[in-house]
DNA sequence: GAAATTTTTGCACGCGGGTGCAAAAAAGCT
DNA sequence: AGCTTTTTTGCACCCGCGTGCAAAAATTTC
């Protein structure tokens, strides 16, 4: 095998020369459907196996407006859920043949600066992941004036410009509350995650609805203000410490599985409730640690490959825009409620 | 703000057409010290704002020879330790200036795939992390030899054409068992991960070496497939299983967290023994959940910044060979041990 | 076997900007 | 003011490949 390396770069010129071709014909042979003859098809790949020859990508993108490459901005690699979400989408891309840019921002103006720089990229799309963009915002941005698709993902996003992509976290979590309901649980709490984020209203909401259309009456609300265990520990305690015995609620209700397990914790080891004897819990997202021993929680799992296929649909320009916020995902039943 | 999307790419000529100067005048204003007097600068600038204008990375990375990529291929998203990684990866990498390509292989002739579309994208440097990238056989990938750097990130690697970026195993796991031999352990076992990458062994015979020294016995060895709790949960089960209580070992050192969660989980669910009195439970890599009040998990955690900055001082050239696998971490004691 | 098709191949020009050098402008000096 | 030195600016050419079209070659047709 030639040494590519160290003579720089081979471009379709040197595999041409030695093919006996010219370089077109060579891209030719590198391209799906292009219309060259199976002869010199077979003797430019030969040529190129030789020297170690492969297309590069950066001038193909340069040359043909489509770089191949999707940027995925986030919030918070701690959070299971994106790390999820990160998954799903890298995988499905790649079969699909697009690359993954990430970008892991620090704060909401950082957001803005990494929506432009992905543009300065030319990605064919950026994807948004978590509460730190606000759409509202970030409309304005530069950046996201330059892309081409500028999509939000696992939310609903209020701007024009935007596709959101999402589970139907209202059929979600009514879904759940029935869940609850039927267990014959009557003093719920909601805790909710930081409240800056459309999605969340859609899941507290739900919720909130639900209930009352049952019981006819409006569940208690704790606000957390981070989706960290830790945090949720802490509001957990201070909340029912401030409650007399007889009025605990009987069944949590979290906006995610990152809650709920702080609130479990709590509740077992500061007040030693148990779960779900004394008190029920559910979170959502179906986490990693969800099935775990200690937790067993009862949780929802979005719809994640079908969540990322969309956006692949998104990027093919197959679009079915109703399909794209109304997919459903799965309650899973475990112990803990 | 003119209208960017539609009217497609702005370029430095609309700038300059604007400005009332060359195209290449605007390129320098763009450039962090290039020779351009104020006064020309701050004109460019300012056709720059009105037009939405942003240098086109992927036509300077063409030209340049540089494209500021960075592909970090990984195994498995599921293991925190790479998560980890990955978040220390993205953010120092970005505060330098580089951008991530991140890219979740699935298998090892994946693996090899990946790397020859990272050398497509040229990339100033692919990161290798996790345990499929067998580098005796990655070396001869066709992508391996296009890169321009080649880093083996988290363990020791055996080619010569490549770096190895990645905290003292031995040393680490050297002053865990000298914490349990003061502890006054005194019948080990040592339940190692998948056992196809070198940095595995590094710490097992690093703890067998120092056990071996103290007390004069080779510990126990159990081996778990892979590094997931589960598993780990049905061999020590098995494990156990098999042996007379009387023999129960008094510590557990896991290779990683994810198998000391596994680990302390069946030895309390199944077993009903306690941790630390009866067992005592060591891990390695101080994940998320090591802290988790279920857990409390006695454990290492690695430099991850530090060996994030490493990567950034190969890619700017300010290599320093002998510091690049010598890093060490942090030794994180809790209940568990 | 010559004409009409169809397939394959080559080429000019462009994608947006970098590099090194030479011309032009500005600044410094006597 | 006239001349030298320094800073700024413009330009030719290149990075590696895509696109559309025309020339060349291979096939088919009668």
């Amino acid at each position: 095998m030639a040494d590519a390396k160290q003579a720089g770069q081979v471009t379709a010129d040197d595999v041409a020369r030695l093919a006996g071709v010219s370089r077109w014909t060579v891209n030719r042979a590198f391209k799906k459907d292009a219309s060259i003859s199976a002869k010199s098809r077979d003797r430019v790949m030969q040529a190129a196996k030789e020297l170690g020859y492969a297309p590069d990508l950066l001038a193909v993108s340069l040359a043909s407006d489509r770089s191949g490459l999707v940027a995925v901005l986030l919030d918070d690699l701690k959070n299971p859920q994106q790390i999820t979400m990160v998954e799903h989408l890298t995988t499905t891309l790649r079969d699909a043949g697009w690359y993954t840019l990430l970008v892991n921002t620090k704060d909401e103006d950082d957001a803005a600066a990494a929506l432009l720089e992905a543009s300065q990229h030319r990605v064919d799309a950026a994807v948004l992941i978590g509460g730190r963009f606000n759409d509202v915002a970030i409309k304005d941005a530069l950046g996201a004036q330059r892309l081409k698709q500028l999509i939000v993902y696992g939310r609903v996003s209020q701007s024009p410009n935007t596709i959101s992509i999402c589970c139907d976290d209202t059929a979600a979590m009514t879904e759940m509350t029935d869940h609850v309901l039927a267990r014959g649980c009557q003093r719920p709490l909601f805790i909710s995650g930081p409240r800056t984020i459309s999605a969340h209203l859609l899941r507290k909401e739900a919720m909130m609805v639900r209930w009352r259309e049952a019981r006819g009456v409006l569940p208690e609300v704790l606000v957390a203000d981070t989706f960290s265990p830790d945090l949720a520990y802490a509001r957990v305690l201070d909340y029912f410490r401030a409650l007399p015995r007889d009025r605990y609620p009987d069944v949590l209700m979290c906006e995610n599985d990152a809650i709920a397990m702080g609130a479990m914790d709590a509740l077992r080891f500061e007040l030693g409730l148990r779960v779900p004897e004394d008190i029920a819990i559910t979170g959502f997202d179906d986490n990693d640690f969800a099935s775990n021993h200690n937790y067993a929680l009862t949780t929802y799992r979005q719809p994640n490959a079908e969540m990322a296929q969309a956006v692949v649909d998104v990027l093919r320009g197959e679009v079915r825009p109703d399909a794209l916020s109304g997919m459903t995902g799965e309650m899973i039943l475990r112990n803990s409620a």
